[in-house]
RNA sequence: GCCGAAGUGGCGGAACAGGCAGACGCGCGGGUCUCAAAAACCCGUGAGGGCAACCUCUUGUGGGUUCGAUUCCCACCUUCGGCACCA
């Protein structure tokens, strides 16, 4: 068979019939989404995976019965454009769009199963203007705001970038150094919601369109959810009060390593603001701190170098010159230098602050290792407790005070006494210098009234290290005794009361910086006027184009939007004076946060999408691509869908139900395929040289769907070797069927094919082994595509195909049953080679398309010969792709071999039998033998009793149709 | 350093709510067909030993639980990924 003539027929006849159009009223909606592609060039070999990947679980649950909504589209903004149009002479959009029709075919040869025609492109002005009108909406939200701060900055794409976009210190794009600039930025307010993005991850959420084909339950649900929300209003029809099961919440499912990659990003912590007076003027430097148990344990403040207020503080004294270079050296160097080292460096300012319970004098130095943008930018210095402010301590030489003891150290009776330990006297780094730690302590632990059992070193050495962990506080004034985990809550709530601290949480999250100084992107809607400020542009006048007519794309710093008069000089829509747009461009994640929403209604051009529509297909019910996107555009998606939510434009609360991650397709050396390498292997070669069908099972064959896969030629000649086995085994079968047996002859001539040899031994009954096998197959198939295991169910298929040859030629088929194996195998084979499927299909004389056709279902009565033979056959299919939670494992169906279907068939069962836990021989025997027969047998084998001869049997182990252990 | 995932033949990998390790394929070796080759088909293929039937060893390493561990527990080693002065 011709693969590429039956690629251009079926392909043709996909387009024509509109096989694959999303359905307008859907009953029982599926949201298969591939992330889409950024066009640079053609599809490579990783979209090729990706894209069969989410083709095989569209076509799949098309033949289940799901109503299918499959599309795809161009993230079209972004940097390579603008560095093309420089680099050719040609406009980024020319490029862009020329790049997008190359793409196109191919993925149209591909043979994916898009409904092409919701496709979007994100650089046209019909998709960019939802962009503005996003921004406006959350601009009136106080949700996107301009703000002037220290932000990344790219020195070779000159331009802002977010903090996502900031990989190890450098660019994600062209990984130079990224510096720190003050500009006046926009930003969108992600840390409002950074709870929520965090709770989500794993809160079990109510999902508006559950599954008709999983869930029966109705829903009743009205209760308020933690969050106000507009659409919360419309939630109120659900209502019925009739006593129907509640609703069905279930958290996300997505890979844990995501969910964990974004609760680390979010980066949440608990614990106190307190604050210290600076001594004497009384302004305030708060902290924050997640041990306030230790805040005894101060001995000094260090304030970030970049914190405003460092410069104040050495004004006019001695130590301002030193203070003033040292803001300057650890400025000009970029964060990674400063971190890197893991050393501390810093001054005293020459300043002092007053400890907020005690009234203690404590030194206040600026450090290098405090980040002036988390937090507050000033810390409080523990170095008994904190292994940072411990080495910082130990290289200035400051004191370091013990506060908490490991619980065990303390006795039990010392805590019950009820004396105060000595308040310190106040002291600086000029009379305590001297002080080593280890003295310190020792000395500390003799005026401590709790005795110290076994102080965490020894005494007569200094600390090696703070000690981190939980424990008893002591020298801590009225807290001594205390549990440090008492202690936080007890030591807050005293703060709290004299109004010197209070409780807070803390998130790492930064919010999201949109802006870039570049062309190739959505125009921020916002013009600039001298008298009313920022205006945002009237929604009747979106979309704000983009000019055409720039001459200059090269990056300067700022953005070429700027000098292009036409676009930049406008009026003011309030005052109607002289004023300027906004120069700069989105970030092009802002596009790619809502596409999915998009696509539910593309051609919309009232709103980005009705509520309705997006509310008929979302949440995209299985999202897929790589996992590079994890606390990027999966985080962003979350976050705009939340936003859209709360606005009351879609009723759920997150975007994707369940999220699957492909690994990448490396060479066969295991090295990222780059043209530099010149090892890049493109779809459209393989779709010449083997054909589309035998490159996506070579592509799923390989390798499980989620792991890295080594891209190896030789593995597309076993798939092509596959098919054609298939092919031939069909050809014989139909042939005859139609009593040609003299074409046959000369096929088999031709093709050396053993169809003589089948043809002359058709039984006239049906092979029992083969139709078993053929119904755990189907299982097989089912289950492993549902878990996404792409290649166990090939291998599965490929079992099968070895067994109807087998049988066949053993002339155990009738041609019925071959007929059957055949049509079963189209629609098994149909998710990973459509066309091939399709042609198989038609080969059967079946009406097209076999995409219209249900997926097979097993015969019970089949399996259940295998189950009563415990050959482990599951019944309920709830298996998730992804998923590792141990609770809900599911079991598989294990691959079956002839044997066991043949025992099972004769009502007999294969035990093996060990002696202390070693295969030694197999026993066959009727399933349902008593045990005791079962041991006489046994242990009468010739093999066995030449083993056990002169042995004392201590025990024999039965297990009913497994196996047989004796103990020796 | 912290968090996460993973270590099984020459290779990709399978099995794991504890029960025949190596399904399926690639590669390799041998054969059939052929003047020859390709294709196709058949047989073999974890390692070691024995003429042989057979025997011994084997799922990163070392312990443990168990009649029985690739699967569960503890420690360690290695690889990959993420985070990394976040107070």
């Amino acid at each position: 068979m011709n693969f590429q003539e039956a690629e251009r027929k079926w392909q043709g006849f996909w387009e024509e019939k509109k096989i694959f159009a999303t359905p307008l009223a859907p009953k029982k909606k599926y949201y298969v989404l591939e992330m889409f592609a950024y066009p640079s060039g053609d599809i490579h070999i990783g979209h090729f995976r990706n894209y069969t990947i989410g083709d095989a679980i569209a076509r799949f649950k098309k033949k289940q019965g799901y109503d299918i909504l499959h599309p795809f589209g161009w993230d079209a903004f972004g940097l390579p454009a603008e560095e093309a149009a420089i680099k050719r002479k040609i406009h980024p959009q020319e490029w862009t769009l020329n790049n997008i029709s190359v793409s196109r075919t191919t993925l149209k040869q591909v043979g994916i199963s898009y409904d092409w025609d919701r496709e979007i492109i994100t650089c046209l002005p019909d998709y960019y203007r939802w962009n503005q009108w996003i921004f406006l909406k959350m601009f009136e939200k106080g949700l996107a705001y301009q703000a002037k701060s220290l932000v990344n900055w790219c020195p070779g794409c000159k331009t802002v970038l977010a903090n996502e976009q900031v990989q190890e210190g450098t660019c994600w794009r062209c990984h130079q150094q990224v510096t720190k600039k003050e500009l006046l930025q926009w930003f969108f307010k992600i840390t409002e919601y950074a709870e929520r993005l965090l709770n989500d991850l794993d809160k079990p959420l109510k999902w508006e369109k559950p599954d008709p084909l999983l869930e029966t339950e109705h829903h009743s649900d009205s209760e308020s959810t933690a969050v106000p929300d507009a659409a919360s209003s419309r939630k109120q029809k659900d209502q019925n009060s009739d006593g129907v099961s509640p609703p069905i919440r279930k958290p996300i499912e997505w890979p844990e390593h995501v969910k964990s990659m974004q609760k680390n990003w979010i980066g949440k912590s608990e614990g106190a603001k307190i604050v210290f007076k600076l001594d004497p003027d009384g302004i305030e430097l708060p902290v924050f701190t997640t041990r306030p148990d230790t805040l005894f344990g101060v001995t000094f403040i260090s304030i970030a170098p970049e914190h405003p207020l460092t410069r104040e503080l050495a004004k006019n004294l001695p130590q301002e010159k030193g203070v003033l270079n040292f803001i300057e050296k650890a400025v000009l160097e970029s964060e990674m230098m400063r971190t890197a080292a893991g050393d501390k460096n810093g001054v005293f300012t020459g300043r002092y602050a007053l400890h907020p319970l005690t009234g203690e004098k404590v030194p206040i130095w600026t450090a290098d290792y405090v980040l002036a943008g988390y937090g507050t930018g000033i810390v409080m210095g523990v170095p008994a407790h904190d292994q940072r402010d411990f080495l910082f301590a130990q290289k200035y030489r400051l004191p370091i005070k013990s506060v908490i003891l490991p619980r065990e150290q303390v006795s039990m009776q010392t805590l019950l006494s009820d004396n105060q330990p000595k308040t310190e006297s106040a002291y600086s780094p000029e009379t305590l210098s001297e002080s080593i730690p280890g003295r310190l302590f020792k000395q500390l632990s003799k005026e401590s009234p709790y005795k110290v059992l076994n102080p965490p070193t020894q005494t007569d050495e200094p600390f090696t290290q703070a000690y981190e962990e939980p424990g008893i506080m002591i020298n801590s004034g009225e807290f001594s005794g205390l549990d440090s985990e008492k202690g936080k809550k007890k030591v807050t709530e005293k703060l709290k009361e004299k109004k010197l601290g209070d409780f807070e949480i803390r998130y790492k999250l930064r919010d999201w910086l949109i802006s870039r100084q570049r062309y190739w992107g959505t125009p921020i809607p916002i013009i600039h006027c001298s008298s009313c400020g920022a205006v945002p542009v009237p929604e009747s006048e979106l979309p704000v184009k983009l000019p055409e007519n720039v001459q200059n794309f090269i990056p300067q710093g700022r953005s070429p939007l700027e000098d292009v008069k036409e676009f930049f000089v406008t009026v003011c829509p309030k005052c109607c004076g002289q004023a300027h747009r906004d120069p700069d461009t989105m970030d092009t994640f802002v596009d790619s946060s809502w596409y999915f929403l998009r696509y539910t209604d593309s051609k919309n051009n009232k709103l980005p999408f009705t509520p309705e529509k997006a509310d008929q297909w979302m949440p995209v019910d299985q999202y897929i691509g790589g996992v590079e996107h994890a606390t990027g555009h999966l985080l962003y998606c979350r976050f705009i869908t939340k936003v859209l939510h709360d606005m009351g434009y879609v009723s759920v609360e997150e975007p994707a139900f369940k999220l699957f991650n492909h690994g990448m397709v490396l060479d066969k050396h295991g090295e990222v395929m780059s043209k530099s390498k010149g090892n890049v292997v493109s779809p459209a070669y393989l779709m010449e040289k083997f054909g589309v069908d035998a490159a996506r099972i070579a592509m799923f064959f390989a390798a499980p769907a989620e792991k890295e896969l080594l891209w190896n030629e030789e593995g597309v000649g076993g798939a092509v070797r596959f098919l054609n086995r298939i092919w031939r085994y069909a050809e014989s079968v139909l042939e005859t069927s139609e009593e040609n047996a003299r074409q046959s002859e000369d096929t088999s001539r031709q093709t050396g094919s053993p169809s003589q040899e089948l043809l002359s031994k058709y039984s006239g009954s049906d092979s029992e082994v083969l139709n078993i096998k053929l119904h755990a197959t189907i299982q097989k198939a089912t289950e492993d595509l549902e878990r996404f295991s792409f290649h166990t169910a090939v291998a599965a298929l490929m079992e099968l195909l070895n067994l109807m040859e087998e049988e066949t030629k053993n002339g155990a088929v009738s041609k019925l049953q071959a007929e059957k194996c055949i049509e079963i195998f189209a629609h098994l084979l149909s998710p990973f080679a459509p066309h091939f499927a399709e042609e198989l299909w038609e080969k059967l004389k079946n009406p097209p398309s076999i995409f219209e056709s249900p997926w097979p279902t097993p015969d019970e009565k089949a399996l259940l010969i295998l189950k009563s033979a415990s050959i482990s056959i599951p019944s309920d299919v709830t298996i998730t792709a992804n998923t590792q939670n141990k609770e809900g494992a599911s079991v598989t169906a294990k691959p079956v071999t002839a044997e066991q279907i043949r025992a099972a068939l004769k009502g007999e069962v294969e035990l093996v039998v060990q002696i202390n836990g070693k295969v030694k021989d197999h026993l066959i025997i009727p399933a349902n033998l008593p045990e005791e027969e079962i041991k006489t047998k046994a242990l009468n084998l010739t093999k066995i009793k030449s083993q056990t001869d002169g042995k004392e049997i201590k025990k024999v182990i039965v297990i009913p149709k497994k196996l047989i252990n004796i103990v020796v």
